[in-house]
DNA sequence: GGAAAATAGTTGAAGCCTAAACTATCCGGT
DNA sequence: ACCGGATAGTTTAGGCTTCAACTATTTTCC
């Protein structure tokens, strides 16, 4: 069972500032990138990011992806995923087909259209992230991404804790 | 259960700028950390991550802070945090008061209510934080920090670039 | 076969967020 | 004193997001 606010506290000695300064400092690094990619998505291609990474996942499987298995790889409710695919379609850049063998459940592709946008948006992104860290080293960026697999970790093995 | 971004990434595509991974890590990482923050303080205190950020900015700031004040600080819109401020004074946590010396601005304070609320989530808050990051050793935390703040400057001086 | 449970997706209400247009007020230069 | 530009906040339209309630279909199990 979870933690409750009060035990969490009891056995949280203080000097607890430090991870807190590190968690603020990991959202302000994350929110300065993500909302300049927003930006630029909004005036380069006049689209957002949720629009984006859902044509990221159709891309990667061509096949055709139900509307539950891309809200589980977003990591976003189904309901979310409902309106998106709405908007993409309406767009022209998505197609829905409903499954042959199960009535309830519908796959959605990238449509030609959506294809090409997606190529051009894709290139751009991966421009802009290397552009903004490209001021750390190679050093730097490896090890950068192994702590943040430690820490990765750490979440993760403190949500089973909580929540299993 | 659900499939984190990055490692619905991991079986895609080939080619990959280890920048573009980096940048996929970090935003995995702070999305759990905050799904999980959200996710409490909704559960224990039925309320959310932009008016504790907004009461944090208040109790940091006894002598009040106006809108504007408020707004660059939380990097927002200033009409976001004008629908925020309506929310909390509604719910008696802070007031405002018009400035007496400018008509146009209204510094917001915290309530007695307002600060008693604010005790209460910020020491849980901080126990979360200490709880998910608490995998990490000291010095596992301490590179983290620095590196995190290299990438911070390496991100600045790319907007600074692009944008000058 | 048929009831019950699980699953796929949609909808509605509410909050968060932005950009852009707007009102009201203040300030600086002439 | 006044006009024009800056500043403080609000409003509006639209998109994103969640949760909870709902429909439709499939699966499980007796």
């Amino acid at each position: 069972m979870p933690l409750d606010a009060e035990t969490a506290l009891a056995d949280a000695p203080p000097g607890h500032k430090d991870e807190l300064r590190l968690w603020l400092r990991l959202l302000t690094c994350t929110n300065l990138i993500e909302a300049e990619i927003r930006r630029r998505l909004r005036a380069e291609f006049d689209t957002t990011l949720p629009r984006f990474d859902l044509l990221a996942q159709l891309e990667r499987h061509p096949g055709g992806l139900t509307l539950g298995e891309i809200s589980r790889r977003m990591m976003v409710s189904n309901g979310n995923v409902t309106g998106l695919a709405a908007r993409l379609e309406e767009e022209g850049l998505v197609e829905r087909r409903v499954s042959a063998t199960d009535r309830r459940a519908q796959s959605l592709r990238l449509t030609a259209k959506g294809r090409r946008e997606f190529a051009r948006q894709s290139a751009a992104h991966e421009g802009w992230v290397a552009e903004l860290l490209g001021g750390l080293s190679l050093a730097e960026r490896e090890a950068l991404q192994a702590l943040l697999g430690r820490a990765k970790a750490s979440v993760t093995a403190g949500l089973e804790e909580s929540g299993a």
